[in-house]
DNA sequence: CCTAAAAATGTAAACAATTACATTTTGATT
DNA sequence: AATCAAAATGTAATTGTTTACATTTTTAGG
């Protein structure tokens, strides 16, 4: 493999003028430069990106936290991701984490030792390893966002979502409205829980905590709540589960228990995932635009490794409420 | 950030003996190896991946060449990946390729480059720019291999599978069945066709090629594929899908077409994807091991790029054929 | 044509590890 | 105690780039 070094001596030149030619060629004469190009193609040149990587102390790579690479609705976030690293010249590590303290730390450190040079976080927590360090640890956190957090942050308005979908229930006449929601600690669970209280309390109906049950966003999680909610005594007309694979769940589960979905039981989700289109019957749900929060998130990385300033650092991105078949009116005889 | 010269000069030794100890530590006396510990410690030393890499001229790192990490087979695929790799120490390059040639040959200078180590590609083609160089290049095939190939290879049995997913519908007494394929120059597509057109003639069908039509792997073309076969003067009475997502989607199609599933018509599926098992009606599928053909493949590429000889060049993993409510026999008045 | 400033180019020192080779230390055997 | 091989350690070269600083060349205005 060729070297500036070869490069430089076929080309006449300076090193410093073959590695300006690469990276600056503005500062070098047309002339010069062309010389440069000649020995370049000559030789077959391509720079050692290593010894650049080493030289520089950046890898141009970043890596991605995700606690679950089979989701569909992150799979999606991470194709946007990519895309934009793409553009922009970065390489993306996947760090599939399983949920896993130990696989962020590891992450974490290629962080601190020049492997990467910042994380994007898709999940509601400051990373393991990169809360030790105070001074500035490039990262942005996106989808499910921590509260008053330093790190910049990427959401949708979760309370508002929730509560928008809260009212298309009601406006269904339905009262008697079950939760699925997912992991208590997270944000968007906490907000959408809230979203659904506001819309509640809205219309003047109470809150049955009994009927607010937690799932991990898993389909049999959400099979197994909507099991439980419909052997609760005063079971629910409709279940607004927190994404689109507990509604799917939920709905199997509801099917095979002998009931209707919507004509019994309404069932909503979260995500609008491919699927959603395509249930029987089709999901009523919300649409994230999955691809715009890995894109936006990407940028948004790219200023703050390069000490850009951020204008907006935390940002919303907008839902869409999709009503498909999934829920109708509550039936006369309730 | 402390240095190795740091380190060796806080524990008194020579730079060599602070490597050594990190790296081939029984080369190192017990008393050597806990001054260099504590010196170490002391310094809170990392030692520079980089300068590490760019000296040893390799990366630690494998990129992984998808079509669409969307997809939930290939996210499955590529969790095994992650998980096999981090046991042996490497990270995962995300290379979302969209199909685009270009961004395969991205992918492909990473390796020539040393940035990667080797490539695990899952499409059924030789990456672009991996083609010219003749040397060994780092690289396995899995899932929808290439035919005599260099490239070591990890599939199914694809003929195999689709025979015995066709002699399934055959048992049931179907004579016009239907195929939804994907894209007709992967092995993975010819492969199932031949198994399918072996069962019919060991059955002594004779094959409609009218009814053999093409999709992507989306919902929507295996909707929009179902629709078509439909339309036919002598519609089947079974689709068989080569994956589950245009299974899904035929469905759909085909109960919005006012028939049954699997009453009017039988639809059978391909990947066994966590949505499978919970379609209305639940999908017959054939399981393959998504998380075995990643982890597989990162060991055999781990071989390769260590230039350990690889045993079986060649390998195959076992299918499973789910029967689940999608199939069912051919009505009697038909 | 002269001169000063600007542009282009060159020199050589980093960067932080690994490792071939040289040297010293250790320990067993006589 | 002397010898010698083996084990442990040290010295210093090496890797291929970037870049601060020094030097040369070009340009423009008088």
């Amino acid at each position: 493999m060729a070297t500036i070094r070869d490069v430089s001596k076929i080309a006449g030149v300076s090193v410093a003028t073959v590695s300006r030619t690469l990276s600056m060629p503005d500062k070098v004469s047309q002339k010069t430069r062309e010389k440069v190009q000649n020995a370049i193609d000559k030789t077959n040149y391509r720079p050692n990106i290593l010894a650049r990587n080493f030289r520089t102390r950046k890898a141009s790579t970043i890596v991605v936290l995700v606690p679950d690479i089979a989701n569909p609705f992150f799979s999606r976030v991470i194709r946007g991701i990519e895309q934009t690293a793409q553009k922009l010249g970065y390489a993306v590590l996947l760090g599939d984490t399983q949920g896993l303290r130990e696989r962020e730390y590891t992450y974490a450190n290629m962080v601190k030792t020049s492997q990467a040079d910042g994380i994007i976080q898709l999940d509601c927590h400051v990373p393991f390893g990169a809360d030790e360090e105070e001074d500035i640890f490039p990262i942005v956190n996106v989808c499910d966002c921590i509260r008053n957090t330093a790190m910049p942050t990427i959401q949708l308005d979760n309370v508002a979502a929730a509560m928008e979908m809260t009212e298309h229930i009601i406006s269904l006449k339905h009262k008697n409205i079950g939760i699925i929601h997912g992991p208590k600690e997270s944000t968007i669970t906490m907000d959408r829980i809230k979203g659904f209280e506001i819309a509640l309390k809205n219309a003047d109906i109470d809150i049955d905590r009994s009927l607010v049950v937690e799932g991990d966003y898993s389909i049999k999680s959400g099979s197994q709540a909507a099991y439980n909610l419909l052997k609760n005594p005063s079971p629910p007309s409709a279940m607004l589960c927190f994404n689109d694979e507990m509604a799917i769940g939920a709905i199997h589960q509801v099917k095979s228990m002998g009931f209707s979905v919507p004509h019994d039981i309404s069932v909503s989700g979260f995500d609008d995932i491919n699927f959603a289109e395509f249930c029987d019957p089709p999901l009523t749900t919300i649409s994230q635009p999955a691809e715009d929060f890995g894109s936006k998130a990407m940028l948004m990385l790219y200023d703050v490794i390069n000490e850009i300033e951020v204008k907006n650092k935390n940002m919303f991105l907008p839902f869409k409420l999709k009503i498909r078949n999934s829920t109708a009116p509550l039936k006369k005889d309730e």
